[in-house]
DNA sequence: AGCGCAGTCAACACGGCTGTTGATTAACTG
DNA sequence: CAGTTAATCAACAGCCGTGTTGACTGCGCT
């Protein structure tokens, strides 16, 4: 359906038979190209980025995105197969990034207490460092993204639930060894804690004066220490 | 425009003149159509915040609703101006409601201790009340109804920030006291506290076993007493 | 000069959603 | 029975957003 578009793919496949000199400058030629393709790919990323977090995926159109990009709408099909495929690509990698961040931190061998505080931490500097990509995937409630049968939304969804079952281990480790104490079990503490972090995505902005690393911490001292400690 | 589907108002406008039986039968006949009215009105409006909570507003269409409050699409115009004419009369009320409270506690001679956990207590029954209908305002991002000039998006931006600042008031109030110590400004804390408890929209269900005021009183712990305590 | 190809853009088809209207039904009233 | 009125419903108009197509441009290569 689309192999006429797929000119990445093309491009990729280097022949390494070919070294004479002028097949040498063809590829420097089509290398450049490709970055320059994979630059203009990016931008448009970005832009439709900013847009789905400002307006809301639902809301925002495709003409919006390139308004932003300085493109024309048409173009944007040229680099992206259509809406969906915009927001799989500024969500996908980073989402993985952050369940294995978090699960590598679950089975460390760190106290509960610095466990949860580098969960806190590293979750809001990945927010800021991916800004807005990220945010755009908290924004989207997963739940509705679970009438969508596709394998994406699938593998979303098992990478969600492996994130949340991460930070309730953590929590239940700590409420276990007695090093955290609490009247509610470990899914409403973390439930808690997840929200404070991504919440966020209502009021933090990366130009902002305090960088994401000290809001965690403070967040974190908040729920490990209490206000009235 | 919409002068010929005004029945409510002209049903509501009495005639106290009228005290024969007949007009009192008449009187007595048309409070119970009325009554009918609202009914059928409300039940609309429920299937209209459930509709918007599970899809959202904008992916939410005036069929979805109607299906689910198992009535004719154009019958909903009927009772309605339209689509955000929905959302603002499941959103209005309850809103305005929740904003006296914040401010009642955030000015009562209580301690800050004791300000902030009942706030959040009060906050999530509140949700649990009127489920679902102010999580569908929570999940709606204000930034987003700013775009909209309208004096209805106006009010609502107020009320959010009169809320935002009697929780503010509420941390200073206990930082300055040095009943409450943390790294973070005022502004920071709240936002935390309040990110905690929105984010519930998320996962609450009234029908869960946990009651909204026992979840509020163990993030409350949380936040005031810490976990390490 | 002539070919090929990445990339752009105007124009179109299509579908879905909103809001309206006018006819129609059902229930009550005299 | 005839008149009135709330409420429903089928059908329609218009708009907006998506995705596609085919022609066009500009550039590098031979």
């Amino acid at each position: 359906m689309y192999s006429s578009r797929n000119h990445r793919k093309k491009r990729m496949r280097t022949k390494a038979a070919e070294t004479s000199k002028i097949s040498e400058r063809r590829l420097a030629a089509r290398k450049t190209a490709a970055v320059e393709y994979e630059k203009r790919r990016a931008r448009v990323l970005k832009a439709a980025a900013e847009v789905f977090k400002e307006l809301g995926y639902s809301t925002a159109t495709v003409d919006d995105v390139a308004k932003r990009a300085k493109i024309d709408r048409a173009s944007i099909y040229y680099y992206f197969k259509g809406k969906k495929d915009l927001l799989r690509e500024m969500v996908g990698g980073a989402t993985a990034e952050n369940v294995d961040m978090a699960e590598d931190i679950a089975s460390s061998d760190r106290s509960p207490r610095e466990k949860l505080r580098k969960l806190m931490v590293d979750l809001l500097v990945s927010y800021e460092r991916h800004y807005p990509y990220l945010y755009v995937y908290v924004q989207e409630d997963m739940s509705r993204l679970l009438q969508d049968k596709s394998p994406w939304s699938k593998r979303m969804v098992a990478l969600n639930h492996r994130f949340d079952v991460a930070v309730v281990q953590i929590i239940q480790e700590g409420l276990k060894s007695k090093a955290f104490r609490s009247t509610g079990d470990a899914k409403l503490i973390a439930a808690g804690v997840v929200g404070m972090c991504n919440w966020s995505h209502r009021w933090f902005e990366p130009s902002g004066k305090r960088r994401a690393a000290e809001i965690a911490e403070t967040f974190a001292d908040m729920v490990l220490d209490g206000l009235c400690s």
